[in-house]
Formats: C-alpha cells, sequence, structure tokens
RNA sequence: GGAGAGGUGCGAGAGUGGCCGAAUCGGACUCACUGCUAAUGAGUUGACUUGGGAGACCGGGUCCGGGGGUUCAAAUCCCCCCCUCUCCGCCA
C-alpha cells in the first residue's frame, strides 16, 4: 500500500503520478478525505481516552484515601463515558475500514522516469541482445510442445490425466533438462544471493502482506480445511521472511534465492497462449529478491536486471529488456523491465523474467523496516524478479537448439548439468 | 494427534488489577578520562499515531504473541486463536 500521508501532503503531485497508471483522481480524492476524517476521529478518540485515564486514576487516588463516595460517583460518571468513548472507536474503526478498502485499490507510484503510455503497446525495448532475424531465415521452425513430444520429454495427455489442461509432465531428458536448468541458475547467483528452501504452503496472512492475496488478485490455491496457501511464486516466501522485522542497516542489502514450485490459477487464461509449456498451473522457478535502503533502489535494481540475464547470456538464448510504460506497470511495482526471450517456434518474445522495483509498497503492510546506524527506523525497499523461470527456457532452449535431423543440440553450458549433449528420441 | 509449561523492550529476565511503557542485568550509542585499544565513570537508548514548534524538543493516545470480553481502571482476570519448548504417540 502506499503511503496515505502522501495523500495529505503531497495530494497534486499523488494524483497526477497514479493517473500515469490509469487511477483515477476521483478514487484518490476519496482516499484522502478518508485519510482526513480519519485524523479528525483519531483526535476525538484520543480526547476522550484522555479523560477517561485521568478519571480511572483519580478513582484509583480516592480509593486509597478512603473517599468512598466520591469514588462510586466518579465511577459511574466514567461507566457513561465510557459508552461514549466505544461509540467514537466505533466510528473510528468503519472509517479506518474504508479507508484501508479504497487505498488498497491504489497502486504503488510510478517511478518519475518511467515512459508514459497506457498499455503493453508502449512499452520500450531498450535493448536486444544475440537476435538477428536473418538467423531465423530459410528454414522451419518449430512450436517446442510438437518436438518434446516427438522426443518423448513432454506428455501432455498423462499431465491432463492426471491434473488437467496448463500441466506438464516431463520424462526422462526433459525431466533433466529442468532439473539441469535450475541447479545452473542457482550455482550462477550462489556468490551474491543466499539460496533459500522455503516452505512452499504459507499463511494467509504472509501472502496478504505481499500483495499476492487481494480481492483482485485471486492467482493463488487455497488448502481446503487449513488457511494456508500454495505459493504462486517463491517471492511470496522469501519476502515473508521478515515481515514485522527490524532488521539493522548493516544487514541490508539483504538478497535471497529459492528454487521453489510455484501454483497459479490462471483463472480465466485458458486458450492459444496457453499450449506446451507456454502457461502452466504448476511450474518451477527461481526467484531473486532482495531488500534494501531507500536510495539504493535504482542500482539494486539495476544489477538484479543484470543478474536475471546472465542464465539467458550463458544458455545463449537471444532476449530483449523491455522497460514496461507507467500505464502497463504492476500494480505494486514503481518500475518493472521484462526480459523476454524470442521463440522461433511461435515466433514470439516471450516474457521468462519481470524484474520489479516495488521500493516501500510491500515493505509498509508487511512492516520490514531497518533501524538507521543513527537511529531511526524506516521501510526497506523491495525488489523482486525470476533468475531463471523454468518452462519457458526450457522450451526456448529445446527451440532453439533444434537441428534438421529433428534432435536438439543443448547449449554447452548446459550440458554438465544435463549430462548430455543432445536430446534425441529413445530407440 | 494427546498431556504439560511458556510467549514481556535489541537480548536475557522481573512484574499477577491502579503508583508499569514496564525493575534489573547485558548490548548499543554519547560524553569524560586515555597516545590508541581496553578498563572505568556519567548519561542516552522501543514502535506506531496525533497535536504544537522552523527545529532541538514538548504534550496526548495506542501497543507486554494475535483477536475478543469483564472493569471506573488490564502486561496482570476470562474466552478463542497462533507460536515455542518438554514428554508421549506417529512418521519420511
Amino acid at each position: 500500500m502506499i503511503d496515505t500521508r502522501l495523500l495529505l501532503d503531497d495530494f497534486e503531485e499523488t494524483t497526477r503520478k497514479l493517473a500515469r497508471k490509469g487511477v483515477d483522481p476521483a478514487l484518490v480524492e476519496q482516499a484522502r478525505d478518508l485519510a482526513e476524517a480519519r485524523r479528525v476521529q483519531v483526535r476525538a478518540v484520543d480526547a476522550a481516552r484522555q479523560e477517561m485515564n485521568a478519571g480511572a486514576s483519580r478513582v484509583g487516588e480516592l480509593m486509597r484515601e478512603s473517599r468512598r463516595d466520591e469514588a462510586e460517583a466518579l465511577r459511574s460518571e466514567l461507566s457513561l463515558l465510557r459508552a461514549r468513548l466505544e461509540a467514537l472507536e466505533q466510528e473510528l474503526r468503519s472509517v479506518e475500514e474504508s479507508l484501508d478498502d479504497v487505498t488498497s485499490r491504489l497502486p504503488n507510484l510510478p517511478a518519475d522516469d518511467v515512459p508514459d503510455g497506457r498499455s503493453e503497446a508502449d512499452n520500450v525495448v531498450l535493448r536486444t541482445l544475440g537476435y538477428d532475424p536473418a538467423d531465423y531465415a530459410g528454414r522451419r521452425w518449430e512450436p517446442h510442445w510438437d518436438i518434446a513430444e516427438r522426443l518423448g520429454i513432454l506428455d501432455a495427455q498423462r499431465a491432463a490425466k492426471l491434473s488437467g489442461t496448463m500441466f506438464a509432465l516431463l520424462k526422462g531428458d526433459g525431466a533433466r533438462l529442468l532439473r539441469g536448468l535450475t541447479a545452473f541458475a542457482l550455482d550462477m547467483h550462489r556468490d551474491s544471493y543466499e539460496e533459500i528452501v522455503p516452505p512452499h504452503v504459507v499463511r494467509g496472512e504472509v501472502i496478504a502482506k505481499t500483495g499476492h492475496l487481494t480481492k483482485f488478485d485471486t492467482q493463488a490455491y487455497r488448502l481446503r480445511d487449513d488457511d494456508l496457501w500454495l505459493i504462486p511464486t517463491g517471492e511470496v516466501a522469501l519476502m515473508g521472511m521478515h515481515q514485522g522485522e527490524i532488521l539493522a542497516e548493516a544487514q541490508l542489502p539483504v538478497r535471497y534465492m529459492a528454487y521453489t514450485t510455484c501454483w497459479r490459477r490462471e483463472a480465466g487464461a485458458a486458450g492459444k497462449e496457453t499450449r506446451g509449456m507456454q502457461r502452466l498451473h504448476e511450474f518451477h522457478k527461481v526467484e531473486l529478491v532482495k531488500l534494501c535502503k531507500p536510495e539504493d533502489g535504482e542500482t539494486e535494481f539495476q544489477s538484479l536486471v543484470a543478474d536475471a540475464a546472465k542464465p539467458l547470456e550463458a544458455l545463449g538464448l537471444p532476449y530483449r529488456v523491455v522497460e514496461l510504460c507507467a500505464g502497463d506497470l504492476t500494480f505494486s511495482a514503481a518500475r518493472v523491465y521484462d526480459l523476454e526471450v524470442y521463440s522461433p517456434g511461435v515466433d514470439r518474445w516471450l516474457e521468462v523474467s519481470s524484474i520489479s522495483l516495488v521500493t516501500d509498497f510491500q515493505s509498509r503492510r508487511g512492516q520490514i523496516r531497518f533501524r538507521r546506524q543513527g537511529g531511526g527506523v524506516e521501510l526497506v525497499h523491495a525488489l523482486n524478479g525470476s533468475g531463471l523461470a523454468t518452462p519457458r527456457v526450457w522450451a526456448a532452449i529445446v527451440e532453439h537448439g533444434l537441428r534438421s535431423d529433428g534432435t536438439v543440440v543443448l547449449p554447452p553450458a548446459l550440458v554438465p548439468y544435463v549430462g548430455v549433449e543432445t536430446l534425441r528420441a529413445r530407440s
């Protein structure tokens, strides 16, 4: 959530920034009015409580001095005051509820230099690496699902039998390729990120504070008999680790990575772009997250982008870096770069990593803070991004490695991890 | 899953209805002493919120695992939940 102080102290500017993200100014105004109403109500409640507290200690004094009659009289007086106080408190709660309801619909502010724009069409390609259209002319490319089925490393039929559409079942070298990819990515980042194996099932409270469980975000699967949820991304577990904590300045930046399974309901996503490994209810991913001081956010962001790109380069996959325009930014992000890998099989750029600078948006709800050396407590800034999302990278490797004889050559960097140089159909 | 014990500030730990945002010890920070470090002495040291002030700061309110309740008054009494530890059971 955003800082409600911004609504009160810097309303014009905040409205303008949120408008770039497509937020109706009327909603911002509504939030501001409620924030003001809350302050007024807080003052009223505090005044009543002050009176209450003074009266209560006066009763104590009178009792000690054995002035029973006076004490009794004051007690019944305070009894009435208490009723009034409770009414005021009730009103305050109701204002706070409305305020929370409205502010929970306000996204994070975009960073100032994020390009204007309304949709995906206005996103800016910052750089393209390793891609030459000429490389793909003059020969036939196949989508990975066809190649993989032929090689017997992906079995969509049986996955559907077990679990329905948008699930994958990998076999043989396909399974090994997945396992190799994750080990490869984890090794690549081992010096800068601490590897974590978190629980894959978390409390509703934890996931809610990461912003992945709102009225509008119903991606996560819930366990039927418990208030526990399957993580839609490792970010949820990693960001949840320090909720409610005040870290020492010297601990920052915190850099974690985790290889986890991710589960997403992907409601409404059925259809054409879900074939093969493009979009799954269950997939595997190495996630990177950082917590840092506010002033280090942009630097950490750029290095996170570089870190996320490193495996793609090492695997020799053509990719591009896209900066999302203000209107296309995700709800909690101030800045997002997407890494997209070119897929010759479908002739499209597929998002394999989305790197977000979340500033203090998540840490405010999660109360993840740090104490400055000289004193003073502040919210940490948070960043996250995929270090390697396996399904689409798996698919890209299969498509790019395709040779005319139907076999698939693996990138050399991966060979030690998979144990073979070529994926071929089992005879 | 069953039985018991317990959750208090940065840490340890006292407090069982008003004098408690909270003893004491430790840690950290500041100052003094000192060539430096150590030691010693003095002092400071929770978060959030609201009001005043340019600010240093000052006043009010809330918070003793979380949520309800009793009471003029709750860290303290009652109920529910969460967590930790010990023992038993089960188990990869």
